[in-house]
DNA sequence: CATGAATGAGTATTCATTCAT
DNA sequence: CATGAATGAATACTCATTCAT
C-alpha cells in the first residue's frame, strides 16, 4: 500500500536530504532525488495534470521508466513530494520550538521559521500550497496535513484561552495568518525579489498586530 | 485574436449575468452560460488540465461539440470565464465605492464587498484564485489583472502618504491583506461551512489593524 | 436508390445547363446549381475527404441544412456531380459525331471536342480525372463511364481491323491517348496559363503520329 | 522543422530499401518502413484524407502512437513517403543514364526505366502521381518534384535544338509523354493485369512516334 | 538496475447530418 | 422551403505505463 517502490533501503522519509534543488543530472545513485526535485520544479511550473512523465525524466536526467523504478505511478510521486516537503515543512519549523515561551515570541519564531523555509524552499512551498487538497493526494498525505493543523489549533485555542490571542473560530484565525503569509510569499514571487529580514520582520509584526487580542 | 466565438450577438462581457450557478441544465438559449458555469465548477474542483472538454458538455446538459461554437478551444474558455469573473468581481467591489471616505471607512468597504463576492461566488473566487499567472491565460486576461493591481497600489500608497496606513512595500502589504482574506475564504471552505457576518466583522478588524499605521 | 433528392421537378440530368461556373450567390431558384458549381471547385482544389460540407455550403452561399434538401449525402453529392459533368463530356464530345468518317478525321474531332471540354470546362475535367474509380462512386457512376469506355474500345478495334491504327492492346492505345490528354492538359494548368488552338493542334498531330498504323 | 523525427539514426533518405511492399508485420526493428509501406498502399486507395491514421497503424501491425515516435505528423508522414517514392524514382532513372547516347536512345532508357519502376513499384508509381501538387507537401517535398522536372526540361530543349524532336512548348512535349505513360500504366491498374514487356515496348514506339521530329 | 521504444486508452477538436424554427 | 445551431461519432495526436534489451 506504500505509494513508493521497490529500491531496497530507503532511508526514513523523515530525514530530508538537504534539497540541492537546481541540479539537473542524476550523479551516481540519487536518482530518486534527482525525480523528485525535477518534478516538484515542474508540478509547480505546470500542474500535476500539465506536467508529463517524460519531461519529467528528461529534467531530472534519467530515463523514462526508471521513474517506475522508485514510484509506483506519476499519482504515487506528487504524494511523495508532498509527504516530504510537509515533513521537511514540519522540521523546519517545529524542531526545537520553544513551546514554552510566550505567545508573542512563539508567534515570531513560527513566522520566522516559516519565513525561512519559503526562502530557501520557494518552490516546495508553492508546491505544498497548489497541491492542498487536491484529490490525487490520498489518505496518508492528508494525514500529514492534518497532524500539523490539529497541531496550531491546540496553540490558538490555548492562547485564546490565556486571553493572548482575539477571540474568535481558531479555523478563521489560522486561515488568515496562514494567507497572510502565503499572500506575502507570493507577492515576492511574482516581482521576482526575495523579501529581505526587514520585510518579513514587518509583516510580522502586521500579523501579530491582527491577531493580538 | 478574440478568445470567443460566433454565436452572432453576444451581450456585453462587463455585463454579467447574476451567475446561476449551480443550474445544471441548458434551457432557452443560453448554452454559452451553461457552458461557462459547468466550466467554472469543474476547472476548480479538477484543474484545467484535469478537466476533460467531454466532462464539461456533460455537466452543462450540451454535446462535446457545441462547445466549439461558442468557444474556440478550452483554452479560450478559461480566458473566457477568467476574465468574465474578474471583471465581475470588479464591478462588485468598485461599482459605487466611496473613494472620498477616509481610509478606515474604505478598507471596510474594500473587505465586505470581496467578502459579499465570495460569499456569493465562491467557486468564481476560488477560481480566480487558482488561475491566477497561469500560463493558458492569454494577455488580455493578465491586463485585467494588472489593471487592479494598479488601481489598489495607487490607493495604498496614498493611504501611506497621509500616514494612515503602516510604512513598506505596497505588494507587501497588499498581498498580506489579500492573503489574509484568501486564507478566511479558504478556511471556510475546507470546513464547508459559509461565514457569518460577524465572522466576516471579525476578520475585517483583525486586518485592519494588521496594516493600520 | 437515385442519389439526388427531393425537389419535385429536376429537369434531365442529361441537360445540361450552361455552367456558369464561378457565381457564388445562389439567385432565385438555382440552388441546386450553385451547391454542384460550388462542390465541383473544392473538390477539385481539396479533394472529396478535404472537403467539410458547411464549406461547400458557404461557397455556394446557402445554408448547410439546405445541401439536403437537394442531394441525400455527401456521397450522393459526388456522384451527382460525377454523372452530370461525364454525361456532359459525352455531349460535348459526342453530339454529332460524324461517324462516317475516315479514322484520321474521327482522331481530329475526338481529341479537338475533348479539347473544347478541358477549355470550357477546366474544373469539370480534373474533377472527372481525380474521381475516376473512387470507392465513394456508385454503380451507376461507375455505368456512365463504362458505357464510354466501351464505345471508344469499339471505335478504336474497327479502326484497327481496318488497318489505320497500330496493333495491340486497344485499352493499352487507349490509356495512352486519354493519358496524354491528360497530360496535356494538366501542364497547362500546372502553368496556369490556357493553351492555344495552335498548341492543341500540335498535341493532336503528335497522338496521332502515335497511334497510326 | 524536418519532418521526419526522432529515432536518432535514420540512414539517407536517398538510399532507399528495396520496398517490399505487401509485407504486412512489422518484424525486427524495421517499423518505420513497415509505416512508410502501410500509408503508401492505404494512400493510394483511399487517399491522404481518406485514410485514418490508426489504419495505417493496423496495416503495418504497430500501435496507433508508434507512427508519432517516427513522424511528427500524419502531413510529415506523406510528406517523406513523396519523398522517399520520389528520389527512389529518380534513381532508378538517373543511375548510370546514358547521357552521352543519341536522342532516340535516350527516349529508349527513358521510358524503360520508368517502365521498371512502375512496374515493380505501382502503387508508389499511382501515389506519386496522386499526390502531385496536393497542399500537404511542404516546400522541400515540392523541391525534388521541380527539380526533374527542370532536368527533363533541359534535355528537352537541346534535343529540339538538334532538330531531333518536334518542336513546341517543352512543357507540352513533356506532359504529353508523362501524361501517355500514365495514362499506360494506369489502363493495366484497371484491367488488373501487369503489361508484358512487348506491351511496354509497343508504348515507346508509338511516343516515340508522337514526338520524334 | 536503467533504459527508451512501444503501446493503447484517453484528449481536444472536427464534421456529416439532423431538426426545430 | 431554408436555415444554421446542435450533436456525437470519428479523427489526429498525447501520454502514463510496460517490458525487452
Amino acid at each position: 500500500m506504500a505509494s513508493e517502490a521497490h529500491p531496497k533501503a530507503r532511508p526514513s522519509q523523515t530525514r530530508l536530504s538537504s534539497p540541492a534543488i537546481g541540479t539537473k543530472r542524476a550523479a551516481g545513485g540519487d536518482k530518486r532525488e534527482a525525480i523528485l526535485d525535477a518534478a516538484l520544479e515542474l508540478f509547480v511550473e505546470r500542474g500535476f495534470f500539465g506536467t508529463a512523465v517524460p519531461e519529467i525524466a528528461d529534467r531530472a536526467g534519467v530515463g523514462a521508466g526508471t521513474i517506475y523504478r522508485y514510484f509506483e505511478s506519476k499519482e504515487a510521486l506528487v504524494n511523495a513530494i508532498y509527504r516530504q516537503q510537509k515533513l521537511h515543512f514540519a522540521n523546519v519549523v517545529l524542531d526545537g520550538f520553544p513551546r514554552a515561551a510566550n505567545t508573542r515570541e512563539l508567534f515570531r519564531q513560527l513566522w520566522m521559521r516559516m519565513a525561512k523555509f519559503a526562502t530557501e524552499n520557494t518552490n516546495a512551498f508553492i508546491f505544498l500550497e497548489l497541491h492542498h487538497h487536491q484529490r490525487y493526494l490520498d489518505d496518508e498525505s492528508r494525514a500529514v496535513e492534518n497532524r500539523m493543523l490539529d497541531l496550531f489549533t491546540g496553540v490558538v485555542t490555548q492562547a485564546q484561552a490565556r486571553g493572548e490571542l482575539k477571540l474568535g473560530p481558531p479555523r478563521l484565525l489560522m486561515g488568515l495568518v496562514m494567507g497572510a503569509f502565503v499572500g506575502v510569499t507570493r507577492s515576492c514571487v511574482e516581482i521576482d525579489q526575495a523579501l529581505d529580514s526587514a520585510d518579513w520582520k514587518l509583516a510580522e509584526q502586521c500579523i501579530w498586530e491582527a491577531v493580538r487580542s
